[in-house]
RNA sequence: GCCUCUGUAGCUCAGUUGGUAGAGCAGGGGACUGAAAAUCCCCGUGUCGGUGGUUCAAUUCCGCCCGGAGGCA
């Protein structure tokens, strides 16, 4: 099985950086796992890297979508192992980065993303039931159905309820059934999974609270004003450092409030990206705050692998 | 110097007609299979400023002291 090389972490860890080292150390080329970067135009709120810090590594997955398309991980499944095929195929490595830990997880073959159904119209009538009956009434029609992915999920988890009676919907088989078939396939690729680390949790927020300033300092506002005009879409609308000064826009809140809001939700992001990636016992965690020796363990790693 | 208000969880504050206290925010933990920078769930012991006194019992009442805010001189 093709092997390739995954950079994970939370925002503002450094995967970008490590990334860029390590492709120039083995002529690798990078593709991005970050659902937000993949949008033209939204350059500075996604911390995406411009042309200077690439150094001339060639980066897949950037800037291939308007702000007005929604994506998701299925697609990205599909348009990301493109790039990997690809690249494999040149016999170069490919090493993907980014945050979205779902859409790695997505390309590495690790949960079902096969052909399906269009669901759009199923989705819509469930949303609509929903919004009307409330998502605990949905959930007792799931019981029904799935009760193994009924008991799983919480009354108020909308999106998943929805999500599950529209896969039994769609298909006549059950989300558990589908996922339980899913995970007896093998990996799509052999990927040596690498951590950033930050130990020090109020050093890594610290870090994200400088950022935000720094992209205010580069024109995030306007930036974002721009893309406000573009119509995002559902998935683009909801990128942090966006969305809340979208509000601001709107005059529904002050941009002092929105600049704390990005600030914060930008830490609670990285949270939640470390409580994802923790469970993932293939990773091989570095030490961020110590970049060349974290630089160093992700060589020993990739060459003790090959 | 005098008068008034104030000092309770990291922050803003509520409260106990005396039986050692609780909200919001911040923060922490978890979940996550086609929206994922999304979405959902769980988590609040802190010398109730200090010290004496009254009391079976004080964070709550009283005295003094130390912070802070305002007013009068």
């Amino acid at each position: 099985m093709s092997r390739i090389v995954c950079v994970m972490g939370p925002t503002a860890s450094g995967k970008t950086g490590l990334a860029i080292r390590l492709a120039e150390r083995y002529g690798a080329e990078i593709v991005s796992a970050d659902s937000m970067q993949i949008y033209r135009y939204m350059d500075i709120g996604t911390a995406k890297p411009d042309l200077e810090e690439r150094r001339g590594i060639p980066h897949h997955m950037l800037d291939r979508l308007d702000p007005s398309e929604d994506y998701s991980a299925a697609r990205y499944a599909e348009d990301a192992g493109a790039c990997v095929d690809q690249i494999l195929a040149r016999g170069v490595l490919p090493i993907v980065a980014g945050g979205t830990g779902l859409y790695i997880d997505a390309l590495l073959g690790t949960r079902s993303f096969e052909e399906e159904p269009d669901t759009g119209a199923i989705r819509a009538r469930l949303e609509e039931e929903a919004e009307q009956r409330g998502s605990a009434a949905l959930h007792e029609r799931l019981r029904e159905v799935d009760p193994e992915r009924a008991g799983r999920l919480h009354p108020n988890d909308e999106k998943r309820i929805i999500r599950a009676l529209e896969i039994f919907e769609a298909t006549g088989e059950t989300a558990t059934a589908r996922d339980r078939r899913a995970a007896a396939r093998a990996p799509r690729y052999c990927a040596v999974k690498l951590g950033l680390d930050w130990p020090d949790r109020a050093a890594l927020y610290e870090r994200i609270d400088r950022r935000v300033d720094l992209m205010f300092e580069a024109g995030l506002l306007e930036e974002a004003e721009r893309i406000w005009h573009m119509h995002p879409g559902r998935t683009a609308s909801q990128a942090i450092g966006y969305k809340e000064l979208f509000r601001y826009f709107e005059g529904l809140c002050t941009l002092e409030e929105a600049r704390e809001t990005i600030a914060r939700e930008s830490r609670r992001y990285a949270k939640r990206q470390l409580t994802w990636l923790r469970r993932d016992s293939e990773i091989s965690w570095l030490d961020a705050r110590d970049g060349e020796q974290a630089f160093a363990l992700a060589c020993n790693f990739i060459e003790q692998n090959r």
